[in-house]
DNA sequence: TTGTAGGCGTTATCAA
DNA sequence: TTGATAACGCCTACAA
C-alpha cells in the first residue's frame, strides 16, 4: 500500500547481478553493446529487485526532461477536454510526459512559473486565455519554448496556433444570407477574448460588405446563462433579429432554451442560431445546432509540428503563426428556406 | 523562441555572487541560515542569470519526486474534467506536481508503468474504468501507493474513492415510486462497468422491496446514441415503462431526444427520466434532467486525504475504501404529480 | 565486451 | 554564518 522501501538503483541492480553498474545502463540503453550472459545476469537481477531505470539523473545530464506542460484555464468548455486529451496521447506517443497545470488567473500562471522552470521542461504549451503580455515576457526569459494555442502570440518569444476565427464568423455572415436572413444579432464573449472579437469582427465586416445591416450586439461571458439571458433581451421587442451568431455553443445553447421557453419563438423558423465549438450537446436532436468547430486534431498536429522543431537539438526553423480553418457543420438551427 | 543556452545553475549563481554554492543552496531554502548581506548578492546574481533552481536534483535526493500521476481514460464525460480539474488544482496548492497520463486501455495503463517509475512519482491516482487487477499488481510491485477513483480496491495495494451508485439507484426507485409510477425501465451502460452494476443492482432490488416490478434492463454504452437506441427500442411497445432510470446523463439525455422526437412521448407526463452525473446539459432548459450526482468536491477531498497519509513519511494509516454519498437533484424530468 | 571514473545540480553534514 | 565535501542515480568517455 505505501512505498517501505526506496526505489532500486542500477548499482543495487549490479550488486546483485554481479556486475558493474555501467553494465546495467548499458542493458536498458537500446543498441549499446552488452554481451547475452551479461544481459540475462542484468534482468534477472532488475526483474527480482522491480528495478526500472530513473529518467531523474538523464535529465540532468542531458538538460531535457521530456516533460511538457499543458497550462489549461477552466474546462467547463468541452473542446478543451478534447484537446488536452488529444494532446496527451501525442505527447505520450512521442517519448514526452504531460505536466499539467490548472491556473485560473495570469497572477496563478506567473506565480507557476518557477515550479515549470523548476522541473525543467522542455516546452509549455498554454491552451488558455490569460496568457497575457507580461506572462509572455515572464516565459521568454527562461527560453523556453512555449505554444499559446488560440491566443495569438503578441512577441517573438512564443509560438501559435489558432483557428480561423474570422473566416468561420464572415462564413455565419454568408450562411444566414444566404438562408435569407433580414436582422442580425450577436451574442458575445467576454471582450477581452481574441477569440470572440475576431468572431464579432469577421460577423460585422461581412455583413457590412454584403450591404446587410449592422448586427445587435450582447452579452459578455462564454457560458450558458449568458446566452439565456442575452437571447432574452436581445428578442424581447418587436425588432429582433431574425438570425444569431453566438460566440460559442454553450452561448447558443442558452439562447435557443430562452428562445423557446421564454418566448415561445421557433429555431429556426423564426430565428436562426449558429454557434461555435461543436460541443456534445450541439449534436443532440433536441438542439441540432449548426456551428463551427476547430480542427482540434490539425491543430494539435500543428503544435506538436512546432514543438519538436523547437526543442530539437539544435533548434530548427519554424512558423511562428500558424491559422488552421475552422469547419462548418450544418444543421437544423439554420435550416430555413430563404 | 528557443532555448540557446542551458539553464543557470546555482554553481553560476555562486560565482556570479562570489560567494559558495552552498549560500546559493540555502538562499532558497526557507528558514536557512544566511546573512542579508549574503542573501542580497545571491538574489541579484540569480536575476542577472535568470536563475530558478532545479527539483531534479531535489528529487534524487530526497526520493520524493512531489510529481503525482493521474491517469484517465476518454475524457467524454465531463465528470472526468470537472475532477481531473479540481485534483490538480488542489495538488497544486499543496505543493505537488500532476503528470497527465491518458491510458484507452489495460493494456495501455500497463505499458505506461515504466514510465510512471521512471519519474519517481510519488502517487498515482487513477480515474479510470480500466485498472483491472493485473494492472493494480504490478502497480502494487513499485510500492507506489495507488488511488482508483470511482473504481473499488481490488487488493490490498490499493485505495479507493468511490461513489455510492448503489444508495443513489435505490433512491430513484423510491423517488419514481413516490411519483406514482408503475413500470419501469433501466437503461444501462457496459456490463463490465461496477458503476453500472451497482446502479442496476440497487435500482432492482429496492424496487423488489417495495414490491413493485421487475425493471425492463436494456442498452450497454455510456454514451447518448446508446440512450437513444434503447429507449426507442423500450418504449416503441405497448407495456412501455413509464419511469427510466438510465445508467448516466449522457444516456438519459439520448432516451429524452428519442422519446420525444421519435415517439411523441412527453417527459415526465408520460415517462418520468432520471440520469447520473449531472453534466452541464442536464442543467440546461431544454432538458431539466433530474440526475445523481458524484460529490465531486468531496471524493477529491477524500483522494487527498488518503494521499497525503500514504505518501506521508513514515507512511501513516488510513482508510482504504471510501463511500462517498451521491446527491439527488431534482429537475423536471420527475416532476409528475403522483 | 567490460569496468573505472568523472560529472550533472542539488541537499545535508561537518568543520571552520 | 559560511564553505568544503560527500552523496543521490545515472550516462559517457576512456582504458582494459
Amino acid at each position: 500500500m505505501t512505498r517501505s522501501k526506496k526505489y532500486a538503483s542500477s548499482t543495487d541492480v549490479a550488486r546483485l547481478a554481479g556486475v558493474s553498474q555501467s553494465a546495467v545502463s548499458r542493458t536498458y540503453k537500446p543498441g549499446a553493446s552488452v554481451s547475452e550472459e551479461t544481459r540475462a545476469k542484468v534482468l534477472a537481477a532488475a526483474e527480482q529487485l522491480d528495478y526500472r531505470p530513473s529518467m531523474i539523473p538523464r535529465i540532468m545530464l542531458t538538460q531535457r526532461s521530456h516533460l511538457v506542460a499543458i497550462v489549461i484555464g477552466g474546462m467547463y468548455n468541452p473542446f478543451y477536454a478534447t484537446v488536452l486529451e488529444r494532446f496527451t496521447s501525442r505527447l505520450q506517443a512521442g517519448g514526452w510526459q504531460v505536466l499539467l497545470l490548472h491556473v485560473d488567473s495570469g497572477h496563478s500562471f506567473d506565480a507557476a512559473i518557477p515550479r515549470l522552470a523548476g522541473y525543467r521542461v522542455d516546452a509549455i504549451v498554454s491552451a488558455l486565455a490569460v496568457l497575457g503580455p507580461d506572462t509572455a515576457e515572464a516565459l521568454a526569459r527562461f527560453r523556453i519554448p512555449v505554444i499559446s494555442f488560440n491566443t495569438p502570440a503578441q512577441n517573438d518569444f512564443l509560438s501559435s496556433v489558432c483557428c480561423d476565427n474570422t473566416g468561420a464568423a464572415r462564413a455565419a455572415a454568408d450562411l444566414f444570407a444566404a438562408r435569407g436572413a433580414r436582422r442580425f444579432g450577436y451574442i458575445a464573449g467576454p471582450a477581452d477574448s481574441p477569440a470572440n472579437q475576431d468572431r464579432l469582427g469577421g460577423f460585422r465586416d461581412r455583413l457590412r460588405e454584403l450591404g446587410l445591416p449592422e448586427p445587435a450586439v450582447l452579452g459578455g461571458h462564454f457560458r450558458y446563462e449568458g446566452g439565456y439571458a442575452s437571447a432574452l433581451q436581445m428578442c424581447a421587442g418587436p425588432d429582433r433579429p431574425d438570425a444569431i451568431f453566438c460566440a460559442n455553443d454553450l452561448v447558443a445553447i442558452g439562447a435557443i432554451d430562452a428562445l423557446r421557453r421564454e418566448l415561445r419563438l421557433k429555431v429556426p423558423d423564426d430565428v436562426m442560431i449558429a454557434g461555435f465549438d461543436d460541443i456534445p450537446a450541439a449534436g443532440y436532436a433536441g438542439y441540432d445546432l449548426t456551428t463551427f468547430v476547430h480542427d482540434a486534431a490539425r491543430m494539435v498536429d500543428e503544435s506538436l509540428k512546432i514543438l519538436r522543431a523547437a526543442t530539437a537539438a539544435p533548434p530548427e526553423p519554424h512558423e511562428h503563426r500558424v491559422v488552421v480553418p475552422a469547419m462548418l457543420i450544418e444543421r437544423g438551427t439554420t435550416a430555413r428556406r430563404a
